[in-house]
RNA sequence: GCGAGAGUGGCGGAAUUGGUAGACGCACUGGAUUUAGGAUCCAGCGGGCCUCGCUCGUGGGGGUUCGAGUCCCCCCUCUCGCACCA
């Protein structure tokens, strides 16, 4: 025995034979009950971060435990391979996206390992590997075959420092999400994932989500952003055009006194034309331009607008109402025009002012009176109707229903749902990512690559020093023949988001070799959904709504079974240091490698695991590494000190314990209950270790006590002991398990078994207090009942003092908790 | 502005249904051991006071209750997300 246990032996002896006997490795065993629990995947950038190391480490201890309790638990891991950090790096070092991207495969590979992470490895997976990405491109025949994606020619967000395009979800605050550059709008041709057709499910199913954070979910809710209405059409005065708008308030469409339009309105240049307002309206709308690039997006901008020299009709009164070009109406939304009622919405109140429009009240809140000489401010609050003709005294809310059907009557307009999701724009104009598989041909148009042609491999990814500019500069790569008609045609040079390969890899990890196919549909039904992923929120909405989204497709292209990928899902916090998170621009990274170097794996993860709950964000402090790293040096003397118990297997026979042993006994089985519902109720590891460290306190202090421990107990307690902890901390328990004697390994040993009756206290302390102030405490019979409680409590030195002669006017007794006596 | 979450010692954090606030750990203080240091062990550790004890104390202010960190109302601060969404 030494002072101190040695970690890199012991560390290392276990992790090898873990290797050597893929302890982790699973198959699917239908009739058995699984368990299927994910980390994230990282992206390969060079070597890990405390962030891994967090969530990893929170990943292990929940396959482990679930090992534990019997699953058959599915564990992976793998690469988010492809994607931009590799393209420039490589371009740095004059070498390939794919030897940088192996290369540090490989070494991130030795540093999980060395976590002692559980991972079935012969699942491992990397997203940029070909046998990886030609069935991502099956995936997209597939797609393509039922319109789920299209090309088409749209204004995109351009961010220049990438040279590519970025999907909404990927622009921060109108940066890059990536190199935080600020992006720019292009008009180009695209691919886009019809995820718009989706939109309806994505919504309705948030609600079977119940293991999702709420905050997650209410977040897709808001992306997704449904709302409800009319659209309506407004013909425009003196011409065959019609405006066609989008309202959430049909109830106030007789308060219209204006029309806005975007000034990207496609309408807007016919409508001008002629009026004598053309140029007012093409300057403005230049200048309105260039304000929305420039304008930072914190600040709105105040409302301004040009008169178009034009009219149109409003539907349902037939009153002619200006048409504006207006710098707040966004193109994306609804239909780019806006029904302008400025009573009853504040944008429109703040630009009638402005430009001295007619404000016409038409809703009437109850209980006030809206004058639009005096109003300061829209209101928009339910009331009822007035100036709206025929519906004049309806209540606004019903109001809205019947001015629907009105207009669907009449045929000017219908009931209408609109979403602020938009389609998914995949297409990336750079190299390393998976060639999307069609091929342009002057006389076919977009014909998809057959599928025995699969895969269209990167060109050049085999060699070391290989060309890897972007597809479109390649043109051995370009040229191609037709697959319909022969002759000579052009391949498609976007690769795809790096977000597509990780909206499916949950569902390969099932069947990761499948050389037939994407997914083995069998294994697919028994492993999925993951039934614990875990991850940062800062995916909250890309990756997990794409996950959503592809789930549901593969359903429907028959892939899959299930219509949610994900059923519990915990966002773990950040790793922060000094108040801020750790990143390489603050200077405030800990290497993970230094610490494990310097303390080994178990205490690195124990300290990562007890510092925080996992969904808070966590402090990183030194001096807790060092605790940590006592504890189990601590418990490891404290096994060594006492391997005679060992030696016996006699049973426990609780009648005979004397006081000491009978204590640790219940402290024993009391520490078994807490860490189990610790880990089950909501994965609190940092409560659950605190609960071991109490156990292994009064072990501590018990053996020092004279009265002797009884050897059965102390054994059990020590076992217990080394069983909670080691998920936590594997390969120290593993160690500790072996030299004390057990000859199955820790791995497939079950969780320690629950007794109640050991568990159960004979006395318990009982607070007595007076008027809701602790004043004494008794020491009673656990099952002493309310009349015992009542007469010792009043019969309490202390309690005497304070009575003297008062009469109580009332006492109040709680089981097993206190007296409460009231003067 | 809208939405979500949080506010407890010097620090990280604990506290079933409302029932002993501060578990566990870190830091700190004193002691033992040691040539010394480290390691280890023992004791103390929210504030105040007349220190067997009393009193104040969970962001602030009200309220409900025998009793509130926990429930209700108002306010403040911080974090995150969305943001001219018609």
């Amino acid at each position: 025995m030494h002072d101190r246990y040695e970690f890199k032996a012991i560390e290392a002896k276990w992790q090898q034979r873990w290797d050597r006997d893929k302890t982790f490795k699973v198959t699917h065993q239908p009739g058995r009950a699984k368990y299927y629990v994910l980390e994230m995947f990282p992206y390969p950038s060079g070597k890990i971060h405390m962030g891994h190391v967090r969530n990893y480490s929170i990943g292990d201890v929940v396959a482990r435990y679930k090992r534990m309790r019997g699953f058959n638990v599915m564990h992976p891991m793998g690469w988010d391979a492809f994607g931009l950090p590799a393209e420039n790096a490589a371009m740095k070092r004059g070498i390939h996206p794919a030897s940088w991207t192996y290369d540090n495969i490989a070494y991130m590979r030795t540093q999980l390992k060395a976590m002692g992470l559980s991972y079935d490895w012969d699942r491992e997976l990397a997203t940029c590997s070909p046998e990886y990405y030609r069935w991502e491109q099956l995936l997209l025949l597939r797609m393509l075959e039922r319109g789920l994606i299209y090309r088409k020619q749209t204004t995109v967000n351009w961010c220049d420092d990438c040279q590519t395009v970025l999907a909404r979800e990927q622009v921060i605050d109108g940066l890059c999400w990536r190199c935080d550059q600020p992006v720019l709008p292009k008009t180009m041709h695209g691919w886009f994932f019809r995820i718009t057709d989706y939109a309806e499910e994505l919504l309705a199913d948030l609600d079977k989500l119940g293991g999702w954070p709420e905050k997650v979910v209410t977040m897709q809710r808001n992306w997704i952003g449904k709302s409800t209405g009319l659209a309506c059409d407004f013909k425009v005065e003196g011409s065959d055009l019609t405006i066609p708008i989008f309202t959430t308030r049909p109830d106030t469409i007789h308060g219209v006194t204006f029309m806005s339009l975007a000034v990207e309105h496609p309408l807007l240049q016919t409508l001008t034309a002629g009026t004598g307002q053309a140029r007012a309206v093409e300057e403005f709308i230049q200048q309105t331009l260039i304000e929305k690039q420039r304008a930072s997006l914190d600040e709105e901008q105040d409302k301004r607008g040009v008169f178009t020299g034009r009219h149109c009709i409003n539907p349902f009164n037939g009153e002619r109402v200006p048409i504006y070009a207006a710098n707040f109406v966004l193109m994306e939304y609804g239909t780019g025009a806006v029904m302008a009622v400025p009573a009853h919405d504040q944008r429109d109140f703040e630009f009638a002012r402005a430009y001295s429009l007619p404000v016409r009240i038409v809703v009437q809140p109850e209980g006030e009176f809206l004058n639009p000489a005096v109003m300061a401010e829209a209101s928009t609050v339910p009331g009822i109707l007035i100036n709206s003709g025929p519906f004049n005294g309806m209540d606004s809310l019903a109001a809205q229903q019947a001015i629907i059907e009105h207009a669907e009557q009449q045929g000017f307009g219908r009931a209408h749902v609109t979403y602020r999701l938009r389609d998914w724009g995949i297409s990336r104009q750079r190299y390393w990512g998976t060639p999307i598989p069609v091929v342009h041909c002057d006389h076919c148009g977009i014909v998809p690559v057959p599928e025995q042609q699969l895969p269209v491999l990167l060109p050049g990814a085999g060699e070391p020093k290989g060309s890897h500019s972007p597809l479109h500069q390649q043109e051995e790569f370009i040229a191609t023949t037709c697959p319909s008609c022969g002759q000579a045609a052009r391949r498609e040079t976007d690769t795809l988001d790096t977000f597509v390969e990780s909206s499916w890899y949950f569902a390969r990890y099932t069947s990761p070799d499948l050389t037939t196919a994407p997914l083995d549909r069998e294994a697919a039904r028994y492993w999925l959904p993951v039934d614990q992923y875990i991850g940062g929120v800062e995916h909250a909405i890309l990756h997990l709504l794409y996950s959503r989204f592809f789930t549901k497709m593969l359903r429907d292209l028959g892939y899959l079974d299930v219509d949610e990928p994900f059923t519990n899902l915990l966002t773990q916090g950040m790793v922060i240091k000094d108040g801020a998170k750790m990143s390489k621009s603050k200077g405030n990274v800990v290497d993970p490698n230094d610490l494990i170097e310097q303390y080994g794996a178990d205490t690195v993860r124990l300290f990562s695991l007890f510092a925080a709950p996992p969904e808070r964000d966590l402090e990183w402090n030194a001096q807790g590494v060092e605790g940590a790293s006592r504890f189990l040096n601590r418990v490891y003397r404290m096994v060594y000190q006492n391997l005679d118990c060992f030696r016996s297997d006699r049973p426990i026979d609780a009648e005979s314990l004397n006081e000491t042993s009978r204590q640790l006994y219940r402290k024993t089985h009391q520490t078994i209950r807490r860490v189990t519902e610790s880990i089950e109720s909501n994965f609190h590891f940092n409560t659950a270790i605190s609960g071991v460290m109490e156990l292994v306190n009064l072990t501590t202090s018990s053996v020092g006590e004279a009265e002797n421990v009884d050897p059965a107990v102390l054994r059990q307690t020590l076992e217990t002991v080394l069983t909670l902890l080691f998920p936590m901390v594997p390969h120290f328990c593993e160690e500790l398990w072996q030299e004390s004697g057990h000859p199955a390994q820790l791995n497939g040993a079950v969780w320690p078994q629950f007794n109640p009756e050991a568990a159960r206290e004979d006395e318990i302390t009982i607070v007595v207090q007076v008027n809701g102030k602790v004043r004494s405490k008794l020491v009673v019979a656990a099952d002493a009942d309310d009349q015992t409680l009542q007469r010792l409590a009043m019969a309490d030195e202390k309690i005497a003092r304070l009575l003297e002669t008062k009469e109580p006017k009332k006492i109040i007794v709680v089981q097993k908790k206190l007296v409460n006596i009231v003067l």
